[in-house]
DNA sequence: ATTTATGCAAACGTTTTGCATGTGT
DNA sequence: ACACATGCAAAACGTTTGCATAAAT
């Protein structure tokens, strides 16, 4: 388990009730779906599977509008790594990258910090503006993928 | 007309004929789509596109085989930005990088120095080793979106 | 002549949509 | 009771594949 988050706000789909949105069985479990693992970066197949294994009779579509409307709440953000490569996660956390192994297809976090002043560079560069909430997808091969090449 | 380069290479999709690949219409005109803008940055789509509109009976099964056979002959680069983007663009050049405005999808290069220690960074934080071939897709906004906001 | 590439049509997987039914509030 | 969300089926979308024909070498 990782570290707590220090504020009140209700996380989670309850949110939605307090926009005028109804929170329901597959609602539910969709968002259970998304918050399984800790890390958790799940397609929307992933999210369908695990939904399906508790109700199996939710449908596709049902998916696919919850999880289009997770993001437009803000509950969830949609990232996107290449041509069929769409994970979601839940969005509670600050904005951060991900370097993608090319080799398993792992994922991993990176902090911003990171990036170092990539903002300011890109910027002076060529004058395109890479706002603070613009994440970074990187390629890359992970530790246990460089150890087996 | 480009007579220019001291080295005698063949650029081009000549080079699949010393591949034992065969040069026909439909390729001569798939890469003269890729190369028709400078900085071209081409969906499949868009070289369907423009083939059609120079031989009519096209198939779009010919475009996607032969975008691929490119590809795996190096003569031409792919490139992913999220999902259903993916642009080619002839591979002559050294490796770079890619900005994608948000607002109105247009696409600047970035030279491999603006990025700075990110690949010695990144390897420090999580272990993932960027290769220098690897590309990177950052997302902002254009400094002509930027002014009409 | 031989091999490879093309067109066609059909299959594919994923996502979207229209509509009747079901369910949360 | 009402609006909203769901399931279903069907369509849309970009891409892939099998196969007979056509073309390049």
């Amino acid at each position: 388990m990782t570290h707590r988050h220090p504020h009140p706000t209700p996380a989670g789909p309850a949110q939605l009730r307090s926009r005028g949105r109804r929170l329901t069985r597959q609602r539910a479990l969709i968002w259970d779906a998304l918050t399984a693992e800790p890390d958790g970066h799940v397609s929307a197949a992933d999210v369908a599977a695990r939904v399906r294994a508790e109700l199996p009779r939710v449908n596709p579509s049902t998916i696919y509008r919850t999880l289009e409307l997770l993001v437009a709440e803000g509950l969830v953000r949609r990232t996107d790594l290449g041509a069929d490569r769409v994970f979601y996660e839940p969005a509670h956390e600050h904005p951060h990258h991900h370097v993608v192994c090319r080799s398993c297809g792992s994922v991993a976090h990176v902090h911003d910090d990171v990036l170092g002043d990539v903002r300011g560079r890109v910027d002076a560069a060529c004058g395109y503006a890479l706002g603070e909430d613009e994440e970074v997808t990187l390629f890359g091969v992970c530790p246990a993928c460089r150890g087996s090449a």
